[in-house]
Formats: structure tokens, C-alpha cells, sequence
DNA sequence: ATGTATGAAATACGCATCGTATGTCAAGTC
DNA sequence: GACTTGACATACGATGCGTATTTCATACAT
């Protein structure tokens, strides 16, 4: 058959991710042996630090994809909605409901600061709040928005967002407490307005 | 001199606690050696599995005390200012500029969540949180803000703060950030207000 | 087509670290 | 003053990371 040579290294680090994503999100980054990670790839550990350096190289390829995903479903979102401004709440939303997401909400929420430093400096350069950013200077320039520094406000957002995901996933309920955070969102938000809608 | 029991077992804790938080801060969680650390201490492991459990345990111990700290300090910030309104603006920006010190932002906001999960859930019950939760439902019951959830409110407030000040500490020019992470704030807070000012 | 060179992945090794199991000695008790 | 308790030290086993070395298929050159 003859395969090509960087077709199956190509296979292989979409094999070593993939099972990063899952232990990862199962067990933790640090609870998690690359011993049998890579076997559940069908590969060993030679393999891996071929691909990614080291642990924090996979951590941070996993990290980097999801983040890339969240993005592009965030700006889908956000695009579908009537107006810039209903776009900005409507991307907020959906990271709120994405970080309900086991996956998003140990890799990337609590791993992925607590190993790769802070968001703004990885490799992926956190497409999530690139996204944000851009919709807020868009709205500032059209004067809805209040003018203040986009990346200040464009963090603070993600953070709250953010924060809300956690509440939310350790709380007993999480669906009778998706809307209230999802509420305190809007209202945070409106706070960035020109004027009161 | 025969000393008490009792109170050399609370010295010794009162150390490794100490010696905790240089090297939690210093080197992050997972990369700090507790035979290092206790020998810091003047002690061995056999004082730290004794006292706190784990390396988990000693961490939730140094995790407790900082948040107890900060969570004081800024009730006492809060409490100086004019207005109950104005003592949650000042609270918020307390809490900005304590995450600027190295100990609060890599021992409570990155390793604390990533290591102990989510701080609503700490044994310390994460009194900052409890802090602004109570200014908030003081606030509402006042009629000054909206009759949105408490918790939620005081969540996404500090999850604001928090990654506003992940976002100073990790800038260049920290101190020309600060103002304007700390007016971005002061905007999202003003969205929870019933009326403008 | 055959021999050689490259490099992707496997194997082998050393080092560090955690948690536990066992030992020890001073402080408290009767 | 003998005995018990328990706080802490020491000893041990296990696991896991990263690197050095080895292997072997693939790509290339002649």
C-alpha cells in the first residue's frame, strides 16, 4: 500500500489529540498518564514527544483546537442574530452554554490557565476573545457602545461569562440556573451601552 | 522549658503554611517539591502528611487563608466608601488590584480552581465571593439595583475582576492598564443599576 | 533496482516526586 | 515512674516524566 510518510504523522497527532481531549477532560491534565493516553491512541509515548515536545505541547494543541472550535461556532452565532449589539449577547450566551461543556470547561477553563499561563499569550492567541473584541470595537465605532478600551472590555465580558460556566456546572441544577446567569449577562453588558435601550 | 503540645503542632502549621505560599506562588503548584518546601519549613513530609493530608490539603490551607485575607480587605475598602453602591465599585477594584500581587493571582486564581475546582465549592466558601454577594442583595433589597439573582450577579462580577486582573498582570505596562480594566468595570457594574446615574 | 540516508516512532533508562508504612521519641496520663 | 499517645521523621514502593538510544519503513540517489 505504501503509504505516505507524512500522511500517518498527520494521522497520528490527530489520533494523540483526540485522546488528549478525552482523558484530559476525564482526569485532569496533571492526573493524567501519557502511558496510557498514548496507548489508547495505539501508539507509546515515543510518538508524542515526537509530535508535541512534551505534555504541555499536547495540552496546548488540545487547547488550541478547542478554542479555535468555540470561536467559529461563537461568531456563527453571534452573526445570525438581528443586530451587532443582540450579536454581542448572543455570543456571550453561547460561551456560557458551551463552557457547560466538560471538555471546554477542565481542558480549557481551569487546565489550560493553570498550565499555559495566562489566555491572552497561547499560541492560539484565545480565538474566543478575538472574537469578542472585534464585535465590541465594531460596536464602539458605531457609537452604541460606550467608548472604552474594546480589550478591557472585551475580557472583562469573557470573564464573566466564563465565571458564570462554573457556577452553573458545579451547581444542583444546572438548567434552573442557566437563565439567571444568562440574565445578570444581559444586564452586565447593557452597562457597555451609550444609552439605555 | 517543656513546651506545649499543642502549640508547637500549631507553629509547625503556621510554617509550612508560610513556606506554602513562597512556593506555590514562586513555582506553581505542581512544580513545587514538598520535600523542598517542608525542608523550607524546618521540618520533613512527615509534618505535612500529618497535618494537612496531602499536598491537596496544604494548598487548600494556604488557598483559605489568602481568600480570607483579601475578602477582609476588601469589606473593609467597601465599607469606607460613600455609598453602599460606591463600596461595590470600590470592592470590585480592590479585588482588581489585590489579583496583581503574584501570591493572589498563581495560588488562588490559577492553580486554586485548576487543583480544588470550583470556589464556590472550597471549604473556605470563598468569603470574597460571599463578601460581594451580601453588598449586592443589600443593594437590591435597597432597590438600587435590579431584582436580579444575588449570586449570579456577585459571580459574574468577580469573574469580571478576576480576569481583568489576569489580563493586567500579564500586559507589558501593568499600571497603564489598571484605569482602564477598572472603567471597563465600573460600565458592566452600572448595568445592573435600575436607573442610570 | 539496489544501496543509502532520513526521520518517525519504539524501547530503555535515569531521575524526581508523591503517598504510605514503619519507626522513634518527647509530651501527657495515671 | 511506668505506660500510652501521637506528632513527626525515616524508609520504602510505585508511578510518571523526559531523554538517550535503537529500530525500521520510507524517500531518495545512483
Amino acid at each position: 500500500m505504501a503509504r505516505k510518510r507524512s500522511e500517518t504523522m498527520q494521522e497520528n497527532r490527530v489520533k494523540l489529540i483526540a485522546a488528549a481531549r478525552k482523558t484530559f477532560a476525564e482526569k485532569g491534565y496533571s492526573a493524567a498518564s501519557m502511558d496510557e493516553l498514548t496507548a489508547d491512541a495505539g501508539l507509546t509515548r515515543g510518538a508524542l514527544y515526537h509530535n508535541f515536545g512534551d505534555k504541555r505541547g499536547l495540552l496546548a494543541a488540545v487547547v488550541d483546537q478547542i478554542d479555535t472550535e468555540m470561536a467559529v461556532r461563537a461568531q456563527e452565532i453571534g452573526a445570525r442574530a438581528g443586530s451587532d449589539w443582540q450579536g454581542l449577547l448572543a455570543e456571550g450566551a453561547a460561551y456560557i452554554e458551551m463552557a457547560l461543556n466538560p471538555e471546554v470547561q477542565r481542558i480549557v477553563l481551569l487546565d489550560g490557565p493553570a498550565v499555559l499561563g495566562d489566555p491572552s499569550q497561547w499560541p492560539s492567541q484565545n480565538n474566543c476573545l478575538q472574537v469578542t473584541k472585534s464585535t465590541v470595537e465594531r460596536l464602539i465605532s458605531q457609537g452604541i457602545l460606550k467608548p472604552l478600551d474594546p480589550e478591557a472590555a472585551a475580557r472583562l465580558l469573557s470573564g464573566a461569562a466564563l465565571n458564570a460556566a462554573l457556577w452553573i456546572a458545579a451547581s444542583e441544577d444546572p438548567q434552573s440556573v442557566l437563565p439567571k446567569a444568562v440574565e445578570a449577562f444581559h444586564a452586565l453588558a447593557a452597562g457597555l451601552l451609550v444609552e439605555r435601550l
